[in-house]
DNA sequence: CAAATAAACAGTAATTATTACTGTTCAATA
DNA sequence: TATTGAACAGTAATAATTACTGTTTATTTG
């Protein structure tokens, strides 16, 4: 039996405001696996709640996201960055203004040896995003 | 004095046919540092070949992270997608298909522990992609 | 309790990023 | 030199996201 914690409570610690759509978006959401676009959610909760706006799906998603309430699989999703730093590097991430910055292999700490990590997935290599608050940021 | 590989010996071991828009559009990429998007690079390559159109640069930014010609900073641009999985994980990222599957952190191995990694950014948390080709795929 | 106020909402327009399509040019080869 | 397919420029179309507008809802205040 897995414990859920009544939404209101959620929003009280984030610090957000309890509506009706949030509510059942946040429902939605958590009845659904592996990682949904926003049109796919937005799909969903169309069936509980029909006149519900894609806009709003859109707001609240970004509105969970930048409280806390959940997370996005990655920071850099948007338009397409290319990398010109050939060396093998890995990432500084700032979660709150998106900048990136490199940081060589060696600087990060040995990384787990590659190894099977799942049925018949052929690693190439390790991408790793240090994710935290930039300089400028804090 | 870095040593620069011949645009055409690039191109003739990753199978793709020289021409004169993608030696240009390779060369300005070069000069450019830090994450640029295709605008920008655009924008760039504009000045030196003032009718070159924007579909091309798209085109050929495509066929070389396609060939292996260069890196693009992650595989998770385009629309966004929502983390489900509440516990602390990471991800197998196909690089052909992009599929994500979870992997949860014990599963990884040990990674390098928190530590001053650049001067004065906090670390919240790491963000590992292991990148690969997927059963499917290969 | 009623009026005022602000936040949230639905619906839609606009914007941004990217891809598709079409006719033309180019480059290698027969 | 004629042929032929790939690459190109220019533009239309699509997808993802955000902005905008008028309405509804919830809360606070007189």
């Amino acid at each position: 039996m897995t414990l859920i914690k009544p939404f209101r409570e959620l929003c009280a610690e984030h610090g957000i405001a309890v509506t009706h759509q949030r509510q059942v978006l946040y429902e939605v959401m958590q009845g659904m696996d592996g990682h949904p676009s926003p049109e796919e959610i937005y799909a969903r909760v169309k069936r509980k709640i029909p006149s519900i706006s894609l806009a709003t799906v859109y707001k609240n998603i970004h509105l969970f996201v930048e409280s806390g309430v959940l997370r996005e699989v990655s920071l850099h999703h948007g338009s397409q960055r290319l990398e010109m730093n050939a060396e093998e590097h890995h990432h500084l991430v700032c979660s709150k203004c998106k900048s990136i910055e490199d940081i060589d292999e060696s600087s990060l700490g040995a990384l787990p040896k590659r190894r099977k990590l799942a049925d018949g997935f052929l690693v190439e290599r390790y991408s790793v995003d240090v994710i935290g608050i930039c300089a400028k940021c804090q």
